[in-house]
DNA sequence: AACGATAATCGAAACGTTTCGAGAAATCGT
DNA sequence: ACGATTTCTCGAAACGTTTCGATTATCGTT
């Protein structure tokens, strides 16, 4: 590999007036510029970038951290971020916690090889993510409560959007609403409970224990929990899923039982994921405002990286219904 | 930021020792080591990742480019790359080349910042890609057939693909089939196109160009391609969409405009993304072997990494057809 | 007790850039 | 034509690690 020397040396120049040269400033002779350029040319010099963020101790990049890279539920968030972190003229690299503490995702936090991070990933620790946060590197988290100097937290608001989904049901008229949760230790999860809670409270309905079941956030999950719903004989009349995912596996259950959705029984499901508009019928469900934090999410990390502070460090986001057809009004 | 000086004079060893020990080493006394890991504690310290790249000039990380971070297609691919690379104790980052050749990808590329790359990204030309590869830097290239001394192309047979597709439709009867074409730039595109075309030949079948229409590999433009397809009156019996996000954007019009898949026309997509099993009917499309792509990849890319040599730079992959629902049998 | 062998530590030299201050050359005004 | 500016180029010092050869301390053997 050929180094700045060698340009410099074949070019006949120094070594700092090649490195100027290929920089594009303007501070050198056009004759100049062109034999550097030559020679770079001629010996297939690329610089080594590690070098130079070494020296220049900055990399415009940002990291963009998630549990999963393949979820089908990062797309539009990854979309956004992208679009701002190119606008900004940024470099964006994507890695996922996969390995938790050995994973990519830590290391690159830890070893600070880009200039800031944004953390959607539960497996990652409050702690790994509290001492990699610091002056020169903020953190922006987009799943979790935390508190910290350079830490700044876009949240979108669970309850509201479990209260929303159980309001909605019981506007309808349903007065039986079971409900398949997601992982216990999930934020967002006891989120969404909480809403849903609040909700039936309100209106006085009591909460049954032989419709809570949980279904781990996954497809299969929904599944078995909806399986079980069925098994159990009683049927509630509607079913709120604290995700799209299981809501799927929960379809699938009813169309198999010979239960037909939404006529004998309703359901909701939770994030509103490109599918849930592909389902028949199609899935309501709950949209998270994916995009828009993203983009946010994006901004103030840029705003903290570029002069270093930040007017707030606590965003909520809020959640929107979207009406499609698993639900019908019942008297 | 405290540097490993700062460690090394606060508990009083030499630079070298600090690093020795820090590294975990066994040429340390324990004693030491405990002072040393005991300042660094202290001090919040963290390794700089670039001077240790710099000086070992090497990363142990492979970049996983794509056109599109946030497509559906990708999903399957990133987690074969991933468990792949985990396994051999590597760190995988995905980045995207949206922008060209001012993305995150091609600076990648050319600054070798990692030790080696699998390329899927149309939007890469193979120029760059032919003189970022070199003896230290092996790239897999997915979606382009490219000669070089040190890539390694994985193709996945799209002529058999489109041909599968085409021979099933006009097995069942269909004589007017529409193609709906991704990017004409695109490598996979036109050898799906390619076999499509054979297949319509070797049936006698006349090519209708009032029923080729382009959607650009996206679901949008499915939509809109079908949308002119219904305008213009006269349908085909059966639609091949080059790519299933197509197909989804097709289904979409289709119910739009009231016309039932698969009664009133036939629809077969490519690639068989998750969500082709969701959509009511499931989606019949072609199976490319994503994980088994990825996964090869992943292995010869570092069989090259390690060992500076490949036994074969030329594999290629078959796909195999997986019926649902959208496609039927015509008389 | 002295000697060699082994183990632990050290100092200095890299890795390939960028950047800074200083010197040399060119340009300008008078 | 001469000094004062400006413009260009240069050498050297960083950046924070790792690594290698040398030095010193430690230990077991005779």
């Amino acid at each position: 590999m050929a180094t700045i020397k060698d340009v410099a040396k074949l070019a006949g120049v120094a070594v700092s007036t090649a490195s100027i040269a290929l920089n594009g400033d303007s501070k050198v002779t056009p004759s100049t510029r062109q034999k550097v350029l030559e020679a770079a040319l001629r010996l297939n010099y690329q610089k080594n970038g590690f070098a130079m963020d070494l020296k220049r101790s900055q990399t415009r990049t940002i990291a963009l951290i998630l549990s999963d890279l393949s979820g089908p539920y990062y797309s539009e968030l990854i979309r956004s971020v992208q679009e701002v972190t190119l606008s900004k003229g940024y470099d964006l690299i994507a890695c996922s916690s996969v390995g938790g503490r050995d994973s990519t995702a830590v290391k690159f936090l830890r070893e600070k090889r880009v200039d800031g991070a944004i953390v959607l990933a539960h497996n990652i620790s409050d702690e790994d993510i509290l001492d990699a946060a610091r002056e020169r590197f903020p953190i922006v988290v987009l799943d979790r409560v935390l508190q910290g100097e350079f830490i700044i937290q876009v949240l979108v608001d669970g309850m509201q959007g479990g209260y929303s989904a159980a309001d909605y049901l019981i506007r309808k008229g349903h007065r039986s609403i079971a409900f398949i949760s997601g992982p216990p230790n999930s934020y967002d999860n006891r989120q969404r409970y909480e809403g849903f809670r609040k909700a039936l409270e309100e209106h006085g309905i009591a909460e049954m224990p032989k419709w809570n079941l949980s279904g781990g956030f996954q497809q299969e999950g929904g599944y078995q929990a909806t399986k079980m719903l069925v098994m159990q004989g009683d049927l509630p009349s509607a079913v709120f899923y604290a995700n799209d995912e299981m809501a799927l596996g929960g379809l699938k259950a009813f169309a198999e039982a010979g239960i037909r959705v939404p006529e004998d029984v309703s359901v909701i499901g939770y994030d509103d994921i490109q599918l849930a508009e592909y389902t028949r019928p199609g899935l309501t469900t709950i949209r998270q405002p994916k995009y828009e934090a993203g983009a946010l999410s994006a901004h103030i990390l840029f705003q903290c990286v570029e002069k270093h502070t930040v007017d707030n460090k606590d965003y909520k986001l809020a959640v929107e219904l979207v009406e499609r057809g698993s639900c019908r009004a019942v008297n």
